[in-house]
DNA sequence: CTGAAAGCGCTTACAG
DNA sequence: CTGAAAGCGCTTACAG
């Protein structure tokens, strides 16, 4: 026994496939009797036709891809989660693919989403230009692309963003405003919003007279969360602290890093917030389970995602005409969430440094 | 321009697409010298071949499936990062797909699969007898399934779990031994490994001649993570505290379920482990940065997913001969991660305990 | 309102 | 070693 096709469907109805497609389709060229009988015969038998047949005739998937460094960090995973659920209101399905911050991984994907007729991609990219070609080609011949979180990539479209200095400026003002003027800034390593984060943390510090110091930005390379990085992370955080001039404040700039740092903190017997005050980044989804529960800066992801699929959804529907588009760049507010991490027993502290 | 194919390719280097086609399929029938022209000359182009057609023709996708209730539960994520990881070794793709707990979204996930040529899937079914029909017409007619994690289903295939009663008996057991005998065990409802993990925990009770307390068990109905049932959870969890005699240990069967009742007791100023003792299931990545730290069931997921892929693996590599083989059930052994959140302070309050 | 026929872009048995 | 041709299962312009 095989799969049964248009071809045998009709074959049993006295009917041709090609009838039997339309009223699937619900035709307008077919008499709502027949629909009505052919519907009933195709569910009876549960008919479940062959995806790959209609694609390669349609050139269309009914698909949208998202692409994703990697998908075990909770800001991507938040986002695509969010995605999932706004296109479960359409008739688009959703594929996931990570890069792993890889860029022959990033091409793989994205050849991957040509293979398969998808209709449109939303990524964030490994690197400012990663598959910069590919990615133009793509959105010259196959469909739209919209950049999401590492919008300083050079492919020009629509980009959803946050502005990273910003809220990194309001982070650091927050600490300093609070006695603490020591502040690590942890950053994953070759992101492309990193210059903005730094730019930000500078400002900070410069209007409030602080002076910068470089061993401050501590920059940790990996590509996944599952990489092994706590002893590297272990030994440059233990030598800060073991300086002459320890720092009482750290700033995170992803989940992965802050629960990290927070576990070494506590292996190094680091109290927080009283000797040190910790903000993530990021909306992690236990922040309030956490040992202390962690102060963060939240992402608007369910904003984002909303945008990102608005846009993607608009340029598919003029997608006849490409070129009349004017891209934009969106950028979104982002707020700190207070909790015990940067709890206010530190205002003892406040004067305490202020005398030094 | 449109994209190219093989035929135009052909065109290109006069050569018949049938030749091209063998060329990039490394077919023994074309020569050397014609192969690494023709792979020069798509290399150069950059030609992405269309799936579609090669799957109509082909009858195959070289594309996986696993499908899981919801993946934001971090042993369904968990699971589903192994798999990826393993499959990255090999030629086969993957596709997610959740089913929400939804018998409705697990067909349509299912017929997604046979509509696109899926050649495996690995699945934790809804319920034990969820698309029982539609399952066995898949294993008979299209590709071979697993079944993982819910074990109790219906379908006769290979499955891969662990033993609920055992490892809910042996945490039960050294609550008990703790000093701590009346426990909550909290189960999300509806799940297939219920039954098995209430008769655990009875059989610890019976062992150690404590009475069995329906109230005890405490079932919460929710179909994602994202679902709001902190009222409930809060609601039921503070009647049983405030009862005559306040349960003084707590059995969580999900991580959903672990994070909600840790910020909850934070919540009603209840201290862990000195009011109440807290055990979680599966293997939270963060239970050491939570608070306080959380002694966890954890599941050997990796185990589980190779095994899940080599069982799938073998039955691809056999499936002409569908019906030669001995379908069996394994269980992997899970143990427990004892943290602070069963932290031996206990001790004072067992001997108090024992002369109550 | 229904059907016959072409064709989407591949692969592959077959012929030479 | 290379090519011609059929066909996978759909959809759709066209004819009637």
């Amino acid at each position: 026994m095989k799969r049964v096709t248009l071809k045998e469907i009709g074959k049993q109805l006295n009917l041709s496939p090609g009838t039997i497609s339309k009223a699937l389709n619900d035709s307008h060229e077919i008499g709502e009797e027949t629909k009505k009988m052919i519907l009933a015969y195709t569910q009876q038998i549960n008919y479940i036709p062959n995806f790959s047949a209609k694609s390669l005739k349609t050139g269309r998937s009914n698909t949208l891809a998202i692409i994703v460094p990697f998908i075990s960090s909770s800001f991507f995973f938040d986002f695509y989660e969010d995605i999932s659920l706004i296109l479960a209101e359409t008739n688009y399905k959703l594929i996931l693919l990570q890069t792993f911050n890889d860029e022959k991984k990033e091409k793989e994907a994205l050849e991957l989403c040509v293979q398969s007729n998808i209709e449109g991609i939303i990524i964030s990219p490994v690197k400012n230009d990663s598959s910069l070609p590919l990615l133009k080609y793509i959105m010259d011949q196959i469909c739209p692309v919209i950049i999401f979180d590492r919008i300083s990539h050079q492919l020009e479209t629509f980009k959803i963003g946050i502005q990273n200095n910003r809220i990194i400026y309001q982070a650091t003002a927050e600490m300093i405003k609070g006695g603490r003027e020591n502040i690590i800034l942890l950053l994953c390593k070759d992101i492309g919003g990193n210059t903005s984060r730094i730019k930000g943390y500078k400002d900070a510090l410069f209007n409030f007279s602080i002076p910068f110091k470089q061993e401050n930005v501590v920059e940790i390379s990996y590509s996944s969360p599952k990489d092994d990085i706590d002893a590297e992370l272990e030994s440059k955080i233990g030598a800060l602290l073991n300086s002459a001039t320890p720092p009482n404040a750290l700033l995170s700039s992803t989940d992965t890093l802050s629960l990290k740092v927070l576990h070494i903190l506590h292996k190094l017997e680091i109290r927080i917030p009283e000797d040190m005050n910790l903000i993530g980044f990021s909306n992690t989804p236990f922040a309030n389970s956490l040992n202390p529960s962690l102060t963060t800066i939240a992402q608007p992801t369910r904003l984002m995602a909303e945008k990102s699929v608005e846009l993607l959804l608009h340029m598919l529907k003029k997608r006849n005409k490409k070129n009349y588009f004017e891209f934009e760049t969106y950028f979104l507010d982002c707020r700190i969430e207070h909790r015990k991490s940067t709890s206010s027993v530190s205002a003892k502290n406040e004067t305490s440094k202020r005398t030094i």
